[in-house]
DNA sequence: GTCGGGGCAGCCAATATACC
DNA sequence: GGTATATTGGCTGCCCCGAC
């Protein structure tokens, strides 16, 4: 895990980096809840095969604003080097935001998998790389450190390279999920689906109805006996405000105000029942869409 | 043909979740 | 604490279906 702080050398690996064709990307960012948010280093792994640490190089970049802006001009826009990252949007923004090229998110992979395909509690890199790849005792606490000083401790720096490592292992399993989870309907076996979803459907609706039926019963009971929150639930409640007006007001007061205020209307087939004949005045746009859906075929006609 | 209920989808505001 | 995105729950519109 070489750590790296001189300028020359972070610029040289920036150079090397630009041949690959993906690179395993995290960082950390040092006073984060102010203002003062800044880059402190920037971990690069591009070797996903490499569990020891040596493929992963920390950049050291605290304060060093035009080594940021070469890794962001050499690779975050560079579209042809894949960048992998766990909830990308946090890192991307301080290397590029939008400027930034193919981005892959294992945070997004991970939420598009069914939760029967991959069933965790929430999808913290922690708990991915524990439950996914069976990294044991990961230790998050420096997470929370001060990324601002120097020199860092031993802890965060065992902190910033390991969470590369995991980065790419979780990354390889959810491709195979992605894949698992993402069968080419042209060639799906219908007959197996057909049998696996009514063999399910009867269990679905049994379970389905008594979950909820038992929290609408816990939301009342919560309420009527004014309890907020038990060892495992938390009752919350706010209160929503819709504002309306009538059409024709609305209409009066942008003529005579002169407000510019157009978009548009749904007409509903109630309105255009209303307007009769007069809908024929109004240019409207007409959308087409097809829905379709499953239902179960009469068992009487099937047999 | 009309009416009303149920299922589904879309919209919206509030809230939760990731990261450091 | 900042920020982007997803989820949740209420509301509404639309369609289908059964009853009359």
């Amino acid at each position: 895990m070489p750590y790296l702080t001189d300028t020359r050398e972070i610029s040289d690996i920036v150079s090397e980096y630009t041949k690959a064709t993906t690179l395993w990307i995290d960082t950390e960012v040092a006073e984060f809840n102010s203002r003062n948010a800044r880059l402190s280093l920037i971990q690069v792994l591009d070797n996903p095969d490499d569990m020891s640490g040596d493929r992963v190089y920390l950049l050291d970049v605290l304060d060093k604003p035009s080594l940021v802006a070469d890794f962001v001009e050499q690779i975050m826009v560079n579209p042809n080097i894949e960048k992998v990252f766990h909830n990308a949007s946090f890192d991307v923004k301080y290397l590029g935001s939008k400027q930034a090229k193919n981005i892959t998110c294992t945070l997004e992979i991970a939420k598009k998998i069914p939760y029967y395909i991959l069933p965790v509690p929430n999808y913290q890199l922690q708990t991915l790389a524990t439950l996914l790849c069976n990294f044991n005792n990961i230790d998050k606490q420096e997470q929370g450190s001060n990324w601002a000083q120097r020199p860092l401790t031993e802890e965060q720096i065992e902190y910033a390279y390991l969470d590369c490592i995991y980065l790419a292992q979780i990354h390889r399993r959810l491709l195979e999920l992605q894949a698992e989870s993402n069968p080419d309907p042209a060639i799906e076996d219908i007959t197996f689906l057909n049998a696996r979803f009514s063999q399910i459907e009867a269990q679905w609706k049994l379970l389905n109805s008594e979950y909820e039926h038992l929290q609408e019963r816990l939301k009342k009971a919560m309420q009527a006996q004014d309890i907020s929150e038990t060892t495992l639930y938390k009752l919350t409640s706010y209160d929503r405000k819709v504002v309306k007006v009538q059409f024709s007001q609305l209409t009066d007061l942008v003529q005579t105000q002169g407000i510019n205020l157009d978009f548009p209307v749904t007409l509903t087939q109630k309105l255009q029942k209303d307007l009769g004949e007069n809908l024929e005045q109004l240019s409207v746009d007409i959308e087409q869409s097809t829905s379709s859906r499953l239902t179960l075929k009469n068992q009487e006609n099937n047999s």
